[in-house]
DNA sequence: CGTTAGCACTCTCAACCGTTGAGTGCTAAC
DNA sequence: GTTAGCACTCAACGGTTGAGAGTGCTAACG
C-alpha cells in the first residue's frame, strides 16, 4: 500500500484543513472542497489507508481525522508548498525593521518583537555567538571620576557596554593610558585568544592601581563572555493564547513554565539547529513540555563564524508553510540588518535595500 | 446601624478569609475560626447588616459572602494590618538586589523582575522622569570612524547611551572638539533649559560638518526625551495565572490586551499616583479592562524632582496587606539602589547596607 | 434584648440520563 | 475501482435530579 498521488493530495487537504480550522476533518469536507472529484466514500477508504499508515489519527470513532506527528513530518518534508508572502506582509516587515542602531541585545530583542508581531506567534532568538569574532575596538570612558563605562565592539556591529563604579577616583590621564593599553593588547583577538598572558601584559603595562585594573579587566572578561553566552530572548509569548489549543489554562501554564527557564530553551535550540530552517514537530524535541508544541528554527550567520538563531514556537497544528517562509525571509533581513547595511539605509531613511531575492 | 467593633472584626475576617481561599465565606467558617465567641446565627445577622451597608456581596442565596469593592476600600483604609515581612523575604529581596551597575532602563527592568519574582505578581515600573534633573555629563565616543556612541548622564546614576552610524567618517579630533563643545553648552542644564539657543550655539561653535552635527544633536535630544518619557516596564505578567480568577482565558486575554498598549498603563499610573503608596481597587481606576483588577502603586524619589513609579497589579482579591508592605520596603531599597549607595556596596560585595528601617 | 438552636428554603454543582448529529466502516450495486 | 446506502459509534448538548452549603426567619433562652 504505497502513498500514491491521490493519497498525498488527500493527506495534504486534511492537514491544511486542520491547520486552518483546528477541527478534525471528515470525508465529506474533503469530497466537497478539493479538486479530486471523488465521493466521500472513496475518500473514506483512502483515509482508512492513511490511518493504517500512521499518518492520520481518529480522535474517536465519530470524529473526522487529524494529522499524526508522522503526518505533519511528511507534510513538512514533501507535501507543503512554499507560502508566498504577500506584498503587504513584506512591506510591513521591512518598515518595522527600520530600527535605530543600538546595542546588540536591544536590537535583537526588538527584531524578535517585530517578528512576533507580524507572525502572531511567540518568537525565540539568541544573540550571535562571537566564538571566532574578533574584538574590533575596546574603549573605556569616564562618566564621572568614579564611574567608568567599558565599550567593546566585536565582529561587525556587535556592541556591548558595561558600567563600573569605582571605590576611588581616577583621572582622565589614567583612562587614556588604560585605553591605549587595552587597545594594543586586546584588539584583533578572538575571545579564545584572550589568555592570562594578555591580561598579565596589560597589568604590568599599566602598572600600579591594581584594584581598578582588576575590576576593569574583570568587566571586560564578563562583557566578552556575555557576548558569547547566547542569551535567549523570548518575545510575544502571549500570542499563544490566540490558538484554541491553549484554551486550557493548564497547557498555558505548562508551556510558560518551560519558558521560565531560559537555559532549557537554549539547550533546545543548540540541540536542534542545523544550517537553514529546521522544523521540530512535537515529541521530536524529546522534551515532555513541548510534546504538543512545535518549533521552527533558523540560524543567521554574520560571517567570521558568528551565528545566532531565530525561531517560532507554536502548537503542533501551526501553519508550517507560512512559518518556514516568513522565517527564511526574515532571517535574511536580520542578517543584513546586523551586518550593518541596514542601519545606514535606516539612517538615511531611504527605502530599505531592494536587492534581495 | 453603625460599624461597631464587632462588625469590623467580622468584616475583616471575611475579607482575609476570602483573600486566602478565593471562596465565599460563610457564617459557620467565621464562627469557628475567629476569636469572637459567637454562634453562626449571630454572625449571620451581622453579615446581613454588613451586606445592607454595601460592604459585602452574596454571589447567590446559598453561597457565603464576598467583599464588595467598598468593603475592600474600607479594609485597605482602616482595617488592614501591616504585614510584617519575614526575615527570609527580606534576605531574599536584598540579595536579589545586589545588581551590577548598568544603564538605568536595564537596572529598572531587572529590579522589576526581582520584585515580581518575590511577590509572584505582575509588576509595573516607570523610569524616573528627569524633568528637573540636570545633565551631569555628556560624551561622544568614537566606536569606529563611522560609528559614534553618545552617553548622557543626568541626576545621579541616570545613564543613557545611543549609537549613531554616520554616512561619512569622522576623526578623533572632531570627536574631541565635539565633546568639549557639548559639555560646555549642555552640562548643568535641565531638560527644559535646553533650548534652540543652546543648540544654535553648539552648531556655530563646531562650525561646518552640519550633517553629522545635526545627527548628533538629534540623538542627544532623543536621548534626553527618552529619559523623560517614563517608559513603562512590565515584568512577570504570567504570574496572574496563579490566581484562580484568571482560569478564564477570556479574562487573561482582556488583561493582556490592556497591557499590550503601554501608554494605557502610563496614563493609569500618572492619573493615580500620589506621594507614598496608593491602592486603586477595581473600578476605581475607571478603566473597563481593570474593573476586576487592582493596582498598588508607589513612587520612588531620587531627589531633584526625579520621580518614578513601581506597582503591583493583580485581581481585586489580592493580599493588599502584603502588597503594600512589600512595596513600601521595596521602594526604599530601590531609591537607595538608584541613588548609587547600593552599587558601591554591591561592588565591594559586602553586606547590603544595614541602616534601613 | 441580644443570642442561639432549629428548620425550611434557595441555589449551585456534579452526576446522570436521553437525544442529536457528525462521521465512520461495511456492504452491495454500479 | 467507485459510490450510494445504512447501521453503528461516540461526543456534545440539554434537561433532571439529588446532595450540600449557606442563608433568613422564627421561636426559645438567659
Amino acid at each position: 500500500m504505497g502513498l500514491d498521488e491521490r493519497k498525498r493530495q488527500i493527506l495534504q487537504a486534511i492537514i491544511e484543513g486542520y491547520i486552518n480550522t483546528a477541527e478534525p476533518i471528515g470525508s465529506r469536507t474533503i469530497a466537497k472542497n478539493s479538486e479530486l472529484n471523488l465521493s466521500a466514500a472513496t475518500i473514506r477508504n483512502e483515509m482508512g489507508d492513511l490511518e493504517e499508515m500512521g499518518l492520520l489519527i481518529q480522535p474517536h470513532t465519530s470524529a473526522g481525522r487529524v494529522p499524526s506527528q508522522l503526518g505533519y513530518r511528511l507534510y513538512v518534508d514533501s507535501l507543503m508548498q512554499k507560502y508566498k508572502m504577500t506584498a503587504a506582509e513584506i512591506t510591513r516587515l521591512r518598515s518595522a525593521m527600520m530600527l535605530k542602531i543600538e546595542e546588540l541585545d536591544k536590537t535583537v530583542r526588538k527584531l524578535s518583537a517585530v517578528f512576533s508581531g507580524i507572525t502572531n506567534m511567540p518568537t525565540v532568538a539568541t544573540l550571535p555567538t562571537v566564538e571566532r569574532g574578533r574584538i574590533n575596538s575596546i574603549k573605556t570612558v569616564m562618566i564621572d571620576p568614579r564611574t567608568l563605562m567599558v565599550i567593546i565592539a566585536a565582529g561587525s556591529n556587535i556592541l556591548k557596554n558595561k558600567l563600573l563604579r569605582l571605590s576611588s577616583a581616577v583621572d582622565a590621564d589614567f583612562v587614556e593610558k588604560l585605553n591605549v593599553i587595552l587597545s594594543e593588547n586586546l584588539v584583533g583577538l578572538t575571545k579564545s585568544e584572550i589568555s592570562l598572558d594578555n591580561i598579565m601584559q596589560v597589568q604590568s603595562a599599566v602598572g600600579g592601581n591594581f584594584e581598578i585594573l582588576t575590576a576593569v579587566l574583570e568587566l571586560v572578561h564578563e562583557a566578552i563572555s556575555e557576548l558569547d553566552n547566547s542569551e535567549v530572548i523570548l518575545e510575544g509569548v502571549t500570542n499563544i493564547l490566540r490558538f484554541p489549543e491553549y484554551n486550557d489554562i493548564e497547557r498555558v501554564k505548562e508551556l510558560l513554565g518551560f519558558f521560565e527557564n531560559r537555559e532549557n530553551l537554549g539547550k533546545l535550540i543548540k540541540a536542534n539547529a542545523h544550517g537553514g530552517v529546521s522544523v521540530i514537530i512535537g515529541e521530536e524535541s524529546n522534551i515532555p513540555e513541548l510534546k504538543e508544541n512545535s518549533l521552527v528554527l533558523s540560524s543567521y550567520e554574520l560571517g567570521d563564524g558568528m551565528q545566532g538563531f531565530i525561531g517560532i514556537i507554536g502548537p503542533v497544528r501551526m501553519d508550517y508553510s507560512r512559518a518556514v517562509s516568513s522565517l527564511e525571509y526574515y532571517t535574511k533581513q536580520v542578517e543584513k540588518t546586523l551586518r550593518g547595511k541596514f542601519y545606514e539605509n535606516a539612517l538615511r531613511e531611504s527605502e530599505v535595500d531592494n536587492d534581495g531575492k
